[in-house]
RNA sequence: GCGCUCGUAGCUCAGUUGGAUAGAGUGUUUGGCUACGAACCAAAAGGUCAGGGGUUCGAAUCCCUUCGAGCGCACCA
């Protein structure tokens, strides 16, 4: 909203200095000893017009600076070499945005022009398969951006997309045959136990292998008694992984998976067959995805096995097929693990091809690996993934015993702040980078943190809750240091958003938030409101107070963090 | 072997997509609770942006190259 005005006006003085150009790209300032915004336009400009970037900055500084409604916007505009046009905002500025960020839902940000639907493809716990750290951060990143989305205006559809029928399936069906469980005993921790066991006994035996294949596919043409197991496999794992969204307050409108993508293939395959997409090669089909500009031959999409069974990349795009069906998206968006980009390469390219929907409605949302402190994936000290749960409660344990009044918080508080410490943790990290897992530092309430940023809401909370402000308009007044760069940041809302949104980043969020955290800290620190005797100021910084709280939650909302009552 | 991603303070990471003096947290050293909450604030120290070349007014960012790390490379997901 600020970057846009300064924007406009920097055009609009372009052009009468005789200078065609239609963007003066503004941003927030470097030297923010020096001013508040910055354009370095004039150096791109003195290319273009053969002039010097002084004279072409000289130039527009000066027309600025005789603007009639100068004030209105600016306290100080300046030019310093060797071509950076400076912008100091004036207090009418600042408060007139302010006022409006107040006033207006969402801060004032402009509404989408059309509002289309875009389908999220997150969470993808595999059935059967215990969730472990890794699956908190697709569901978390996942569900951040969705809310995101749905905060600039989308009308989102959010699939959980279950791994539901694939060879791990067949695995554990042979396990489960193997150990002779009777069925209705099958627990979760059980499953815990089989699928591990046999996957490592499947890349052993070449021969036990082949039989999980088998299973597997005598599941997909509908073996009755498989199915059964199937089922009960399902519930119980899904009874499992729902336990964990709930804790991790992550929420999917459909609950669908591989096997709800089966209904399609056929119609997928009559598509893929019109097309004479579909090739024989080793026994199984295949689709040749490879380009002529590939630096590196991109393997072909494996449509069916050699044995007839079909595989995550024919359901992915069963899936697509459906997706697009019913609900006409303009994008469909997947967050994984960046292990898997080549597959989705594959799968997009094929939906081109067959003309599903076009490649660029598709993006890998993809993200790093979690490693342990050695720098390897995750693992506890007997090498498995650790599970999410313990995980929580390792978390849980470590926070009640930060402090002896923690003991007294309710289950509701804690489980709401090791949340914030978790989700923090993990958004605040580059979504695309692999990150370091280290408990003790998933556990730390100071500096930043999650708990940094719920202590200032409610440190601010309880200043302002008992003071009663009149229908208020901010005065025209900026009282300090503290208090301008905290109103400043504020309206650094709109650019932090827009990058959150642009590049599908929680983490500009995150960052955002705690900036705002840390102003206001200093603010209220330096700045006592209670006994103020001047009446004006006093509202001005409630007023203040009350508009960075309700940002502080709004953009917590956005993280998928809830705010405790007391901690 | 080929491809992708990456290398920034002791440690964990940012760096607004090419701008001015490279920033946070943590750790270390120091100061501040009879103030609306010390899970806080204030300050100091800490850097050859892996090495080398290039592109230009200007490079942590773009290109080339060397070294190092992670990941991927058709019938797993």
């Amino acid at each position: 909203m600020v970057v846009e005005e300064l924007e406009k006006i920097l055009v609009q003085v372009s052009k009468e200095c005789g200078i065609q150009t239609e963007t003066m790209r503004v941003i927030l300032s470097n030297r923010p000893d020096l001013c508040d915004y910055q354009c370095d336009e004039a150096f791109k400009l003195a290319k273009l017009m053969h002039q010097s970037p002084m004279e072409i900055g000289e130039k527009i500084t000066s027309k600025v600076n005789e603007l009639e409604n100068f004030h209105d916007y600016f306290e100080k505009v300046e030019f310093v070499k060797p071509g950076f046009i400076n912008m100091t905002l004036s207090a009418t500025f600042i408060n007139h945005v302010l006022q409006n960020m107040n006033d207006n839902p969402r801060f004032g940000l402009s509404p989408l022009e059309n509002a289309s639907t875009i389908v999220l493809d997150y969470g993808g716990p595999n059935v059967a398969k215990p969730l472990h750290v890794g699956h908190m951060r697709t569901a978390i990143v996942g569900e951040s951006i969705k809310r995101i989305l749905a905060y600039a205006g989308y009308h989102t559809v959010a699939d959980v997309h279950l791994g539901d029928y694939g060879l791990q399936i067949g695995e554990v069906i042979y396990g489960i045959q193997k150990e002779n469980l009777p069925l209705d005993k099958v627990t979760i921790a059980d499953l815990d136990r089989i699928y591990p066991a046999m996957s490592a006994l499947c890349k052993e035996s070449e021969e036990i292998k082949e039989k999980c294949a088998q299973i597997t596919k005598d599941l997909q043409d509908g073996n009755e008694e498989y199915h059964k197991m199937w089922e009960k496999i399902y519930e119980v794992s899904c009874e499992d992984i729902k336990g964990i969204y709930r804790f991790l307050d992550v929420s999917f409108d459909l609950w669908l998976g591989e096997s709800d993508a089966y209904p399609f293939i056929p119609e997928l395959e009559h598509i893929f067959q019109e097309k004479n997409l579909l090739q024989k090669s080793e026994g199984a089909t295949i689709v040749n995805v490879s380009k002529d500009t590939d630096k590196k031959e991109i393997p072909p999409l494996v449509f069916q096995k050699s044995n007839g069974a079909y595989l995550y990349a024919t359901t992915d795009l069963a899936t697509i097929l459906d997706r697009m069906n019913r609900f006409h998206p303009e994008k469909i968006l997947y967050v994984t693990d960046n292990r898997q980009s080549l597959h989705f390469e594959q799968v997009f390219r094929a939906a081109d091809l067959a003309g599903l929907a076009p490649y660029s409605t598709f993006e890998h949302l993809e993200y790093g690996t979690v490693n342990g402190t050695d720098g390897k994936p995750y693992k506890t000290r007997n090498g498995d993934s650790p599970k999410l749960q313990s995980l929580f409660d390792q978390a849980r344990e470590i926070l009640i015993s930060k402090k002896d009044s923690n003991a007294n918080m309710s289950d509701e508080d804690i489980d709401i702040i090791v949340n914030a410490i978790l989700k923090f943790a993990d958004l605040s990290n580059n979504r695309e980078r692999d990150y370091i897992f280290d408990i003790s530092k998933f556990s730390d309430v100071v500096g930043k943190t999650g708990p940094y940023i719920l202590y200032t809401y409610l440190r601010i909370d309880k200043i302002i809750k008992d003071i009663h402000i009149p229908t208020h308009k901010l005065s025209n007044c900026i009282y300090n240091n503290y208090d301008r760069n905290l109103r400043l940041k504020l309206l650094e809302f709109s650019i932090a958003f827009q990058n959150a949104l642009t590049y599908r980043m929680p983490s500009y969020i995150a960052d955002y938030v705690y900036e705002l955290c840390v102003l206001a800290n200093a603010f209220y620190q330096n700045n006592h409101i209670l006994g103020l005797e001047d009446i004006t100021k006093k509202n001005d910084w409630v007023y203040l107070l009350m508009l960075t709280n309700k940002m502080i939650k709004e953009m917590l909302s956005l993280l998928v963090i809830k705010i405790p009552t007391v901690m």
